[in-house]
DNA sequence: TTGATACTGTTCCATAAGGCTAAGTATCAT
DNA sequence: ATGATACTTAGCCTTATGGAACAGTATCAA
């Protein structure tokens, strides 16, 4: 609970940045390589791969490496942290200010 | 469109702060002062600023001088693109890859 | 008109972010 | 065994962030 902010700290800072969003966007669609995630970027490598580890550091990514490729893939509960200080924040303004435990401390369930 | 990007960044850039979150779910019950705003906060008054400039530059909030006291209030709108943003990586990873511009383009209607 | 209040403006500081190049390692293909 | 591929590591550079101190301005209250 005290955590929960400093990972949104990194959560929200990881997507600050256009090429992360877009790399969290390719990953919507499918795993794929560093390399294969780089390619529409006009940018070295290395500076790439510092994105790449942002991603991960935030936990918004999880990547493993086979042979000399690593892999990406997406993880989408992290971004239910984000949807669910959205949802506290409407809670919030709407008055609702009780249950907040709830979207604060366990992931959002599919919310059908 | 190609602004909606540079939006966001600083709209994420504005929220990876524990000390702005904190400001704008404060002005979710209200408008308030600077100085009431930075009363919980072990910090002097003009990096506090800073914050409430940025969230200001982001469009998060809004505020106006009468007298020696500038008063905050929150744009709602504004937390709109954070869920539009979300939208539609939701939409992406759910095949649904049709339909982006609207996410991208307009404010969210209510989603009731 | 004096003093307190509520910011503002300016400058400084340390660290982090985002980019680069150059060189290194580990695989895979031949 | 060699060369190409796919990252990695290590520095270096510039700008941005988040904090501080200190002095300044503009109100409001007495």
């Amino acid at each position: 609970m005290e955590q929960y902010q400093s990972q949104l700290d990194g959560i929200f800072q990881a997507l600050a940045d256009p090429t992360r969003r877009a790399v969290v966007g390719r990953l919507g669609r499918g795993p794929a390589s560093v390399g294969e995630l780089a390619a529409p970027f006009d940018m070295a490598l290395p500076s790439f791969m510092k994105h790449i580890h942002m991603l991960e550091g935030a936990g918004l990514i999880r990547t493993s490496k086979a042979g000399r490729v690593r892999t990406c893939t997406i993880e989408q509960t992290r971004l239910a942290a984000v949807d669910g200080w959205l949802s506290e924040q409407r809670a919030i303004w709407e008055g609702r200010t009780d249950r907040l435990e709830q979207f604060v401390t366990q992931d959002k369930e599919p919310k059908k």
